[in-house]
DNA sequence: CGGTTCCTTGAGATTAATCAAAGAATGTGG
DNA sequence: CCACATTCTTTGATTAATCTCAAGGAACCG
C-alpha cells in the first residue's frame, strides 16, 4: 500500500531503435510512417522498471508520457490519509502518462519487471500535434480505456464482494490466457487485487478460499490459480 | 432506478446553423474552419429530450454521437439485476455516444430538458478521420473524461459514504456556480445521486440530514441546498 | 384536493472492515 | 542446503458501516 522510496529507474542508452520494437504494430507508434518513426525515436528512450519501482507520481507535474514495451503496470490513487485505489492496470504496447496536461492524477507504477519507452511529455505532445495518425491512434486507445475505467465503475459502486472477486479473476484468466486445469500465475497479489477491486485484503482473501471450497477453482499456493468452473464463476460475477 | 419506456425524442428540422450555435466556440465542432462547419453541419440534426428521455440504450448498436446543446445527461450502467451506477454527467458542450466502437457501454439518459446534436456514428467517424482537428479536440476531451472516471473510482472504491456524498455536493456547488448562503437548485434526485455515489438512497438522504444537523449545509426542502460550511465540508471530503 | 412520487426516519439484518495472530512462501547469509 | 528473517496469506472473533424493510411526511401535478 505504502510506496517505498525506489531508487532511479535505469535507463538504456540505446534509445531509438523503433523500426524493430517488439511493440512496433499495436502501439500508437504503428500510425507512422518510416520518417515519422525515425523522428520519434530520437525523442525516445528506453526505461527499466524493477517490481515496485514508481515510474510517475500522481500530483507530480506531468513530464513523461510512453509506451508499455514489457511487463505490467498499475495507475493507482491514494486519499489524503493514504487508502490506495488502483485505477487501471497497463500491458505491453498501452500508452502511460497523460499528454496535453499539466499534472499526472495518478501514479505509475510497476507490478513485475518492465520496460517503457519514453517521451518528454512537451515533446510528444509537439510532435502528436503535427502527426494526426498518433492522436487518432491515441483517441482509440483512450475511449477504449474510459470504457474499462466506467465498466469498473459498476463493479465498484454495486456489487457485492463475491461478484467482484469473480469478475477480476475471470479478467486476469483472460488476459493471461488461462484455460480449466492450467494453472495460472496471478500477477497481482492479494493486496493489489484489494486495491484494484476497493476491498479489504482479508475479504479477498476469505473469497478466494470460499471459491475454493465450492469447487470453482483450486489454488496450489504461492500466488498460483486453476480454473475449475468457468460457467459457475461467470454465474457470481453476473450477479 | 428503472427505466421506464420512454416516447422518441423529438426532432427539429431545422438542423444545421452551426456558425451560430451555442456551444460553437467550446465544443468540439470549435476545432473546425468555416467549410468543416458547414459539411458537418449538413450530417447532424438536433433532438430535443425530456427529462428522464433516453437517447441511447447500454448495449445497443452505437448509432449516434453528439454534442450536448442544453441540458444535463447521466450516463449509466446496470447489473444484470437492475442495479444501476452513475457512471457519469454531461453539460453543455460535453460530447456523447461512442465513435470507433461497435456498441454503446452505457444508456444517456436526459436528467432535464435537454437539447442535443447529434450525427449518425458511422457519418460521423468518417468525417473525423478526415479531420484531424476534431480527433485532436475529442482526443483532449476524451483524457479529461478519463481522468474523471479515475477520479471517481477512487470515490467508489476507498471513501465512506460521509466523505462521498460532501465529495458530491462540493463537486455540484462547483459546477453550478454555488457559494455559501446562495440556494441552489440540485438537478439530481436523492435516487440518482445515490446511483452517482453507489450509495442506498438512504444512506445518501440520512448523511444529508446529518450535514444540515452539523451546519454544513441548509436544506430548505425541495431538492434546494444551501451551502453553509465549504471548508467544513472540504475536510470531510478530503478524508 | 387527491393521487403520485420523492424524501426522511427508524429498527433490524447483513456485509465487509478491523484487529489479532498463526501459517505459508520467499529470500539471505552462513 | 539450511536456519532465520521478512513478507505475504489465511483464518478467527469482533465491530462498525451500510443496506434493507417498513412506514410516515413533504412536495408536486393535474
Amino acid at each position: 500500500m505504502l510506496q517505498l522510496a525506489t531508487s532511479r529507474p535505469s535507463v538504456a542508452p540505446d534509445a531509438g531503435r523503433c523500426a524493430d520494437c517488439e511493440v512496433r504494430a499495436s502501439a500508437i507508434c504503428g500510425s507512422l510512417d518510416a520518417i515519422g518513426l525515425e523522428e520519434l525515436g530520437r525523442m525516445g528512450r528506453k526505461v527499466h522498471l524493477r517490481p515496485g519501482q514508481t515510474l510517475l507520481w500522481e500530483g507530480d507535474e506531468s513530464v513523461l508520457v510512453g509506451n508499455v514495451l514489457e511487463g505490467m503496470l498499475k495507475l493507482s490513487t491514494v486519499t489524503g490519509d493514504g487508502r490506495e485505489q488502483i485505477v487501471g492496470i497497463v500491458f505491453p504496447s498501452d500508452f502511460i502518462g497523460r499528454p496535453f496536461g499539466k499534472d499526472s492524477h495518478h501514479s505509475v507504477t510497476a507490478l513485475t519487471e518492465a520496460r517503457v519507452c519514453v517521451f518528454r511529455r512537451g515533446a510528444f505532445d509537439g510532435f502528436a500535434d503535427s502527426h494526426a495518425g498518433i492522436e487518432a491512434a491515441l483517441l482509440r486507445r483512450t475511449l477504449d480505456e474510459l470504457d474499462r475505467a466506467r465498466r469498473w465503475m459498476l463493479l465498484l459502486g454495486r456489487m457485492s464482494a463475491t461478484e467482484r472477486v469473480a469478475s477480476l479473476l475471470l479478467e486476469m484468466i483472460d488476459r493471461l490466457g488461462g484455460a480449466p486445469g492450467k494453472p495460472l500465475s496471478l500477477p497481482l497479489s492479494r493486496q493489489q487485487m484489494a486495491d484494484l477491486l476497493g476491498l479489504a485484503i482479508e475479504t479477498v482473501s476469505r473469497t478466494m478460499t470460499r471459491f475454493e471450497r465450492e469447487g470453482l477453482i483450486t489454488l496450489p499456493g504461492g500466488r498460483r490459480l486453476v480454473l475449475r468452473d468457468r460457467a459457475g464463476l461467470e454465474r457470481i460475477a453476473t450477479g
